[in-house]
DNA sequence: AAAGGGGTCAACCGCAGGGTC
DNA sequence: TGACCCTGCGGTTGACCCCTT
């Protein structure tokens, strides 16, 4: 048959992690940084498979997340962005540092899009809505139709159109810093002990609920 | 006060691409 | 050059929480 399964079903947590086990993974990455995750379960004793280890961080343990209340700045953009780029969330993400692509798919598929047809409904074309759902630009339509080459140039200018919207969208309302201006993501240099210090903050609330199992 | 329904969020699954041997 | 392995991405599902009836 062809390839195994990521990792063997045998023995392997699934569903809500615990601080237990958040604080293992947080402390074995700040450690040795984010990466090789084929060995962290191995090297951490952690019952996961690896790619539930790396979402895990990703998602909610990395350091410089914004959990919840999306402003409204924050909203225009990922309705611009998704409008141009289609569903590609990691991209998108790219845009918002503070934000996760499973954050924002999440919030494009319970809050923007509904709000989008509502104000479709509602006769408001607004900008940025037109084209997204219509296949204009978004989804793999395009990649689906071109080879390889001509996509990734689409792609290219599609970024590029992307921050003129941008910075059309941000002059609206100019209150948002220069993180915007270009896809800059922070992600910590490999190996920089310090840069994951900095999640302290993450690990203090980890610490914090796991410290006083009382509170349940 | 209880039950039901809807909404939200975290996590899993499968696929594709890139890198290494 | 080809095969295999690892990582990342997007879609989907399930559990939990809150609001309404």
């Amino acid at each position: 048959m062809g390839r195994p399964p990521c990792c063997d079903k045998v023995g392997v947590k699934k569903g809500p992690w615990t601080p237990e086990e958040d604080l293992m993974l947080v402390s074995y990455i700040q450690e040795h940084g984010p990466g090789n995750w084929r060995a962290v379960p191995t090297n951490t004793g952690l019952m996961r498979c690896s790619k539930s280890c790396r979402l895990r961080w990703t998602n909610y343990l990395r350091p410089g997340i914004k959990r919840g209340n999306f402003t409204d700045q924050e909203e225009k953009l990922i309705v611009h962005l998704q409008a141009l780029l289609g569903n590609r969330w990691a991209a998108i993400a790219s845009y918002l540092p503070e934000r996760t692509d499973n954050d924002i798919k999440n919030y494009w598929n319970t809050h923007l899009k509904k709000k989008l047809k509502k104000m479709q409904d509602a006769g408001g074309n607004d900008g940025g809505s037109e084209g997204a759902g219509a296949g204009g630009v978004g989804g793999g339509v395009t990649k689906a139709a071109a080879p390889k080459g001509q996509w990734e140039r689409r792609l290219q200018t599609d970024i590029h159109t992307a921050r003129q919207a941008l910075r059309d969208a941000l002059s609206l309302e100019p209150s948002q810093p220069a993180a915007l201006a270009a896809p800059a993501l922070p992600t910590p240099s490999p190996g920089s002990v310090t840069t994951y210090a900095s999640s302290a903050d993450n690990i203090a609330r980890l610490l914090e609920g796991w410290m006083r199992p009382g509170s349940s």
